[in-house]
DNA sequence: ACGTCGCCTTAACCTGGGTTAACCAAGGTC
DNA sequence: GACCTTGGTTAACCCAGGTTAAGGCGACGT
């Protein structure tokens, strides 16, 4: 087994026998990314997916009128890849960005379907994805609804501690829906708030 | 068949033997809603889930501060239930209510997972439902990261063009995220600006 | 040591939409 | 007919965050 800790990873979502992951590692390509690399842009075919090995990434959406908005962050463990365009069948709009010097494991979609004919566990892992996507964007549509972008920040490091200092504040910004200038003022606003109570607390 | 748009409906999504959904068809529980009942409310179990045949549904959820947001609407041949609580096993944090006197077909989820023992088209089914929620929720989220409170608007009439004259104006607000009170200034302002231009090129 | 490039901050001003509250029209109900 | 609701509108005021523009500063390459 070439990669235990992503076994164990995907494990979660799916009951992979280690003898079919052992089969799928094989169809796994390993491949560096630069930092700043694009590892997928606008236009390209979206017929491959990966698995981020080590790094950080960012999946960008350019807008109609030029503006980034950072659709999500993947690292390590995570899937990589235009994954509703794939759904659709469409060309990736999506561009993928590192942040890091990376490293991923890249799958063909072809192989996986041909997985799913030999053992339905990747049938059921496809659909824990598809699943687990859905709850996502369903948080992130509750967070949009409910929540100021003080708040949105407030929960986007409760969830992403593990990326603390790994991505640049405006690529946070640009996930929040706000500018980084927005996004520099909340953060130096909740500073000045948090030293004003300790101070008075002292 | 007792219900053939229906069967056509979801033939969309996976394709379904008809003698598959004539035992599936059995299974379901004609219901009516009276308008404005909840046909779900928060904190109920999330152990069924419907389809509408008739009438229109707000998915509301209630914040901690008391807020309302509507998450979706659902009208004639759409799926209807906490979909998300199901997906993870939790009570409903949901409340389903219809807009008009309504009628559905309910189903047990347990009934659900008994016919995917017995036909695939049932777990390509689940699958297709899980990944055609998450495209629509990622086109929501990608609307929020991008478009003002207006061009949300105009959106919404032109993916809801069916639903016209069907929601009351304070639920689309609740639904784009803004008070009742600012969508009728949108509107008005739309309004003036229409006004303004034809009245110009005449 | 010196520019400069990337990322962040700050300030000044502007605007979309929130909040509150008054008001209206269209149905129901007594 | 007098009276509620229920859903929508309008106005006055307020504030979060957008926009623009000017630094700040550490990490570079030379």
């Amino acid at each position: 087994m070439r990669f235990p800790a992503l076994f164990e990873h995907l494990s979660k979502l799916a009951a992979i026998p280690p003898s079919e992951w052992e089969r799928a590692e094989l169809l796994g390509k390993e491949q560096t990314v630069d930092r700043k690399a694009l590892f997928l842009r606008p236009g390209d075919a979206s017929d491959r997916f990966s698995i981020v090995l080590q790094g950080v990434f960012r999946l960008v959406r350019v807008s109609a009128r030029g503006g980034e908005s950072v659709k999500a962050f993947r690292a390590e463990g995570d899937l990589l890849g235009a994954y509703s365009e794939m759904l659709q069948g469409k060309p990736s709009m999506t561009a993928i960005e590192a942040l890091e010097p990376s490293r991923v494991l890249v799958f063909r979609a072809a192989d996986l379907q041909a997985l799913e004919q030999g053992h339905t566990c990747w049938v059921q892992l496809a659909r824990s994805v598809a699943e687990k996507h859905f709850l996502l964007k369903e948080q992130r549509e509750q967070e949009f609804l409910e929540l100021s972008a003080e708040e949105r920040l407030e929960r986007f490091w409760e969830e992403h501690a593990h990326l603390h200092r790994r991505i640049p504040q405006r690529d946070v910004a640009a996930y929040l829906g706000i500018t980084e200038v927005g996004l520099s003022r909340i953060v130096s606003r909740r500073r000045r708030q948090q030293a004003a109570a300790s101070g008075a607390s002292q």
